[in-house]
DNA sequence: CGTGTAAGGAATTCTGACACG
DNA sequence: CGTGTAAGGAATTCTGACACG
């Protein structure tokens, strides 16, 4: 379960070497709910591989001409989607059970 | 090629979370040559998770008795012995090709 | 030998704000 | 709206050294 890509160890700095993008963006986005870095107890950001592969998408929608709060709602439908197939399975699956 | 868990991309203070261990500890496996981080242009030390890894495996070889020269002659055999064995190979697949 | 610690300095990161547009 | 920047402060890290054993 404690998968790399997932823990967030990655200081800001070095997440902007990785993502090509400015701190100043990286913050951005967290501000506008794109991202969800932990925090050290003295305050500093972590962030994981996973959050620099999404940190690329987001900064390539953006170039695109994309708004954040567009990017946040396309996200989100995506999550309803998800959300609504599962149902769909788990549904499927309880009336194969009778 | 890009592995995460190869990528030196965590700070010493994290790396000290996630191994247990104190930063001078870290720093002094460091001295003997057990672990090899990068470092930022700052000069500030910079871990992979095989690092991580690695330095759990070294306290504990240390816990049970054993030097830090012993640890890294323990390697070095190690790397020995896979390179021997690799050689092997090379040679079969060589004298088989003809 | 392996590790703790206090010391002083340097690198890193944080927040809130002003700027441009 | 998205991003750059200067500002002041706080958190993080660095090295070399002394200590214990």
């Amino acid at each position: 379960m404690s998968t790399y890509k997932e823990k967030k160890v990655i200081s800001i700095g070095i997440t902007s070497e990785l993502t090509g993008l400015s701190e100043r963006q990286i913050r951005y986005y967290e501000e506008r709910k794109l991202v969800f870095p932990e925090r050290s107890k003295g305050g500093t950001r972590k962030y994981s591989f996973h959050d620099v592969e999404r940190l690329v998408e987001i900064a390539n929608k953006i170039e695109d001409g994309m708004q954040t709060f567009e990017i946040r709602r396309e996200e989100m439908k995506q999550a309803d989607i998800r959300e609504k197939m599962l149902r769909g399975q788990l549904n499927a699956a309880f009336r194969m059970r009778k």
